[in-house]
DNA sequence: CGACCGATCGTCT
DNA sequence: GACGATCGGTCGA
């Protein structure tokens, strides 16, 4: 059921409802290409963060700072962060400009490029943890902050669609994870996962 | 398996 | 000065 992938453009990502797009995300194919190395993963786990309602985003009450400031830049906006001092995180904008809807892709099943993200993540094997988990995803495929405030319609990154769907029951839905913080945000239905699927972060291997 | 902990540093208060 | 939208390892049951 696949057919020759085609380039998301600005249509898919200026909508309103960031949780539907952060659903519609799984299957999709990030692609990433530096200097023709060209690396690629399907996106099996997004979370969606809501923009100035969200306790969980950078962006809650319309707070607006450096590290901010490219989550207000509009459909197709590249968001990529610093957490814990060393872990970059690689977030798609949503919506229109100034309105700071994000998707947060926390893993991958990879597909082209291995070796390279072997090189990249300093790993000997390609297990599970390749691309499991929005730090090792970000790493594996070569995107770090230098790259914020790009965009997805660049030749470097961007998203792919090549016609595969996943039914309703191949998708699991869950509270996002790691935003305890959040008071009664943290408790939100924003994370889609495809169900069973390895490279999800979490519990077990 | 679950709970905890250290690494590491940019960002915000 | 404190705190992360994390990760991988350890320890104990």
């Amino acid at each position: 059921m696949s057919v020759s992938p085609k380039k998301l453009d600005h249509s898919f990502y200026n909508r309103k409802n960031v949780v539907q797009i952060a659903k519609e995300l799984l299957g999709k194919i990030l692609v990433t290409q530096f200097d023709s190395v060209r690396s690629s993963g399907r996106i099996v786990e997004t979370e969606a963060y809501n923009g100035v309602e969200d306790r969980a985003c950078h962006a809650f009450g319309g707070r607006r700072t450096a590290r901010s400031e490219h989550l207000y830049g509009g459909a197709g906006t590249v968001y990529i962060y610093i957490c814990y001092g060393m872990h970059h995180l690689f977030n798609v904008i949503t919506n229109e400009k100034d309105i700071p809807h994000a998707v947060l892709i926390r893993a991958l099943e990879p597909m082209e490029g291995i070796g390279y993200m072997l090189k990249r993540t300093r790993k000997p094997l390609a297990d599970y943890t390749l691309t499991k988990g929005p730090g090792n995803l970000a790493l594996a495929m070569g995107m770090s902050k230098m790259h914020t405030g790009g965009d997805l319609f660049s030749e470097e990154i961007f998203i792919e669609d090549d016609g595969l769907r996943y039914k309703k029951d191949q998708i699991v839905i869950t509270k996002r994870i790691g935003v305890e913080s959040a008071r009664e945000d943290a408790e939100l239905p924003y994370r889609f996962i495809v169900k069973g699927n390895p490279y999800v972060s979490g519990k077990k291997s």
